[in-house]
DNA sequence: TCAGGCGCTGACCGATCGGTCAGGCATGCT
DNA sequence: AGCATGCCTGACCGATCGGTCAGCGCCTGA
């Protein structure tokens, strides 16, 4: 019989999903998502190697998921990548908001660590396809816009319903996107 | 005769614009700045009365223009709202785009602070404006969309200039928001 | 000439951070 | 019964944070 395990493990990564959603990863302390789950910092220490290992096993479906998209991506151009950038990126940021929203303004920081070695250039990728793979610089400008404004969007609208957000991001997008020529 | 006053005041409100905006409020240390400058963490804080303090002198020409903005908005509906607070707000994130840079995944935090008192409901006026003044869901989506959007863009886009940036976050707005009926 | 103040500094403070470590307690296997 | 192992903890570590303070050298006005 295997012996009736707490579900510590989980509970930490729960309790921590939701602290960083809201005051970041930077400015969450492991204190406080001891604090959260009724357990000892410590304990934290002893489920995860580090406050890192907790970051990573947190993103790790969204991960995966954005590189499924990039996949998508490959070898598309103009309009074609536009669509289906918008289409992925919005399912994407809408489905993981809570990973997006611990993200805000420390995206350039965690870049760094190894977890997310690809997700750059990867980003530098989705930004080429909103741009329709022009070199314009008001297609790139455009670009961002859309990209940070959608993340920005569903990190602060954490509440309503998927089925609200969704459709009216995509029609922002495909309004603001620069047409390609 | 005034005496020959060294213009370290200065010096520490230039190098501080320049760290906040890389590394954000609470990523740069007070030691941070001081090695910039040359000086030490005690000359940072004889000039300003803490960390704070910094952060308000920096901020407060963008807010008085922001406020001034907030001032021309009264009053406004429709897609007259919307073409002010797309030309103001644009022009004001081009304008203090280091400003805009250092609040990155703070701003929350920071308009806790005194120094950012009206900041807040400004910034609520703003959607609104951007929406046109509607309660739909959609068009305060867009809204926040082309908010943090151009936010984001400028903080990103910190060295290209303004007159080319400008005209091509002018039109994203101008395509992004939904149209009032 | 000299007292006073301005600009500045090193040393120090308490708090908090992420992380380590030896050990305690309960459980299951032999 | 006795040992091993898994889960958990308090105490502790060095680093860094924002901030304080006594005091130093130098310039200046009287």
């Amino acid at each position: 019989m295997a012996r009736a395990v707490p579900e510590t493990h989980g509970e930490i990564l729960a309790a921590a999903a939701r602290r960083f959603a809201v005051t970041g990863y930077k400015g969450t302390s492991l204190q406080d998502i001891a604090r959260a789950v009724g357990c000892s910092k410590a304990t934290v220490l002893y489920h995860f190697a580090n406050k890192e290992a907790l970051l990573s096993e947190l993103m790790a479906p969204a991960i995966a998921v954005l590189e499924a998209l990039d996949a998508r991506l490959a070898g598309t151009t103009g309009a074609t990548a536009q669509e289906i950038a918008g289409e992925g990126f919005v399912d994407l940021a809408v489905r993981f908001r809570r990973q997006i929203a611990l993200l805000r303004g420390e995206f350039p920081d965690l870049l760094q660590q190894p977890a997310f070695a690809h997700v750059q250039q990867i980003s530098e990728r989705l930004i080429a396809a909103f741009a329709g793979n022009s070199d314009r610089p008001s297609a790139r400008i455009a670009a961002l816009v859309v990209l940070a404004g959608i993340a920005e969007t569903c990190a602060e609208f954490i509440d309503i319903p998927d089925e609200e957000l969704r459709p009216a991001l995509l029609a922002v997008v495909r309004r603001a996107l620069e047409p390609v020529t």
